[in-house]
DNA sequence: GTCTATAAAGCGATAGAC
DNA sequence: GTCTATCGCTTTATAGAC
């Protein structure tokens, strides 16, 4: 019988979903366990800090992954219209379409958040600057392109919610298909 | 030496205020007793059903608050506009212009959803079936209103994740600015 | 790198005196 | 109605064998 040996970069994502599903306080050290197939001794030897070091490196590769895939396009692309689609369109992926939640916002609600203030603030911060840069480039004046910004933020976190709540991704969906037409109409 | 006898109506806020602050899991009952001034035995005795009877209590009692002061109006009110606009006034009051978080989000978002989703589910399906009314009677037609209702919940619940996100109560401020001229803008 | 055993603390909940 | 003491269990975290 040969041991399988884990990898940092095939526990990260299972340890979010544990995350996503429980909340910080609600994600133990059984479920965890459960979900790597991994034993408490390995979990620490991986993350000795526990369970503060597990979600901070979740959350930083959060960041990463949307720093890749919806940041960066949104700052190089010459084609800021384009670019602003590819966004809802990787973000109505990442989220399965409402079916899956924000950890960065589940994280901002609950009382980790002081824990995680850095990682939550500059999530948002980094999303923001992006698109209304984007937006900047695409013909809006810069005061419009904040606005509209921080609209398409508030309306995916919102939309996750009531998504969740409504145990529905209609709303989630139609929400997203909305915003695209908004954010890419010139006169609002 | 006269021992202060507590009452459920004293304590239902307070209790309110720690699974805000905490979320259903990391609300303990320790911090409860803090919150409360209650040992575990007055609290066992106020709800015999434990800590999952408190948080049910709790959204009943924020059911009712919502019934009275916000849906209610929206349903009766001769002037839909104008209920429309109280609607924002009272959301911000209550939310402490997004210095308090909605308990029914954080529920909705976290594990403790399954057990709570009549509670959660109802509280969204109310408000936007009151809200979607006004706006019918203010002129809307009732796709156009139920598209608009759906609108108005998500930006309020991503509103709340962003100013806290960002520790900041301006997002929320503006945001309900600008839902409010939304709403009782008859061409959109 | 993985596991089991274990520690110390905290959890929700109960019992019973007052 | 309130309290303290306590139960049984789970929690995070550590130690040490393999």
């Amino acid at each position: 019988m040969t041991k399988t040996i884990a990898e940092r970069a095939d526990i990260l994502p299972q340890l979010a979903e544990v995350f996503r599903a429980h909340g910080y306080e609600g994600a133990t050290l059984s479920l965890i366990g459960e979900a790597t197939g991994l034993g408490k001794g390995s979990l620490y030897h991986f993350f000795p800090g526990g369970k503060q070091q597990m979600a901070a490196e979740v959350l930083t590769e959060i960041d990463t992954w949307f720093d890749v895939n919806v940041f960066a396009p949104l700052r190089t692309s010459d084609d800021p219209a384009r670019a602003i689609g590819n966004m809802i369109e990787a973000v109505t992926g990442y989220f399965k379409s409402g079916g899956r939640v924000c950890l960065v916002g589940v994280v901002a609600l609950g009382a980790a958040r002081d824990s995680f203030a850095t990682e939550v603030h500059d999530y948002f911060a980094r999303w923001g600057d992006a698109l209304a840069g984007a937006l900047r480039r695409s013909g809006d004046p810069p005061a419009t392109a904040r606005r509209k910004s921080d609209d398409a933020l508030l309306v995916i976190q919102g939309a996750l919610v009531l998504a969740r709540a409504r145990d529905d991704t209609k709303v989630f969906v139609r929400a997203m298909s909305d915003l695209k037409s908004r954010l890419l109409t010139r006169d609002n």
